[in-house]
DNA sequence: CGAGCGATTGATTTCTTTCAATATCGGTGG
DNA sequence: CCACCGATATTGAAAGAAATCAATCGCTCG
């Protein structure tokens, strides 16, 4: 607060978020892997917007796909509305995770972005980013590779799909707390920023089997939860869990 | 059976197969979009191997990321082993289609393909490719598009995982469909590469779910099938089925 | 303070799995 | 050429997991 008036201070606290090169989250996100000289010309490229609010459309299924985004601040999801209407979410996106690559195969967004809660996002133009791609190899490497990564953690999650509810909620909360880890934030602790109803549909389960499972998770001591406020307390039972189904009565 | 004496007819028939140029697939494959020029660079990285005969493996989990694929003829199955040792199928490939992509995020390969009858494949070398996409935009587009597309393609395939076993199957046997015919064959008339295990491993359903699916669907009319020859006798009523549960008793 | 959405919890239903018993097909060897 | 074998497929009956239906609670925001 001592700082506040001082506008120097400010300013660079401010840069500090405003560019790649100081961004904490650029190991993770696209800069990573890039030499010095090359962070800056993806600097060049990159915008940022205005923040973007509570329950605001980054972007619509549609959309002209002119840009990729990636989240600096907050919390997205993205969906699919299928043929009669039903939203069926695809993913949760944190800070340093690229958003909208789903779009490369068309020229129109397949999907849906929405804010969780209070965002920023940076703006990388296509055109801008292709052309890029072109003269630095360690880009283009490393978009191919988050792409990459992204198709083989989709199919994790499907493949997610064929084990019970318990553990399929076992595996969302360890990803979750790893994803916050890797962003030196807690692993343990850590506010939700979506509702019952948006795990249990990011699951391919009901918002009851939901409530039900987190109940059952606090009397087995694994976690307690209040609202969207969680701690995991016994993260290796849980990840135990989320492989082997856990004995119910007997033994 | 004329000409199957004469050295160069036989030789010139071979060609066709063996040069992306000539390739009756490549408007599915990579040379998709690329000029005539670039299909003749990237067609000097391609190299064909032996022909891969059923349940041989093409790569396994852990191998060194050397090259991806592009089937050419044949079929594939790629699958993911989870902790516990069961197989997860992750996708069946058709001739046209590319395989390893999910690889780039690493350097080795996530997954396993192998063959679910004898198969042809080409391969093509990482460095030349990444190296050729340097110096060729579109051929850089056509591979951001090929896995944006697969990345998509997933999403709807998890998407799906939400709706009944029937509405499943009908999208899938609807999806082999649309595949088949892009391929100039027929798209009510195919055989299936994959055994009624392997069709329910891949949806998330049991061998038997999918025998008695399949039984429901022929009391229905919809289908003919007789081992693994399958004839779609209402497409039409198929695809309504994977929209809009069908009404069981009732109406 | 009331309205309304989100969450919790219970009772019941439904769909798919699991268990089990045949049946059929393709390939092999006598 | 045919009989037999194992693998794959079909079909039935029972069990189980999650959905659905329903009621209540609690918090947040006008």
């Amino acid at each position: 607060m001592s700082a506040n008036g001082r506008h120097s201070i400010f300013t660079s606290a401010l840069k500090i978020q405003m560019n790649c090169h100081d961004c904490t989250l650029n190991r993770l996100c696209l800069p990573s892997c890039l030499a010095h000289s090359e962070v800056e010309l993806l600097e060049s490229i990159v915008k940022r917007n205005r923040p973007l609010h509570k329950a605001e459309h980054l972007f619509r299924a549609g959309d002209a796909m002119q840009q990729v985004y990636a989240l600096r601040s907050g919390a997205l999801k993205t969906y699919l509305l299928d043929q009669d209407g039903s939203e069926q979410i695809t993913g949760f996106i944190l800070p340093g995770e690229l958003v909208g690559l789903d779009a490369f195969g068309n020229h129109c967004f397949p999907s849906y972005a929405v804010a969780l809660e209070t965002s920023l996002v940076c703006t990388i133009p296509l055109t801008d980013l292709e052309e890029l791609a072109g003269s630095i190899p360690s880009l283009r490497k490393q978009l191919l590779k988050t792409l990459s990564r992204e198709l083989h953690e989709e199919q994790q999650h499907y493949s997610h799909s064929r084990e019970s509810a318990e553990q399929r909620l076992a595996i969302f909360l360890l990803n979750l707390s790893q994803r916050y880890s890797r962003r030196n934030l807690s692993a343990t602790s850590f506010i939700l920023s979506m509702s019952r109803g948006e795990i249990g549909n990011y699951l391919g389960l009901t918002t009851e089997t939901i409530s039900r499972l987190f109940s059952r998770f606090r009397q087995l001591g694994l976690l307690q939860i209040k609202g969207r406020e969680l701690h995991l307390m016994q993260p290796t039972a849980l990840n135990r869990l989320g492989k082997i189904e856990v004995q119910q009565q007997t033994m």
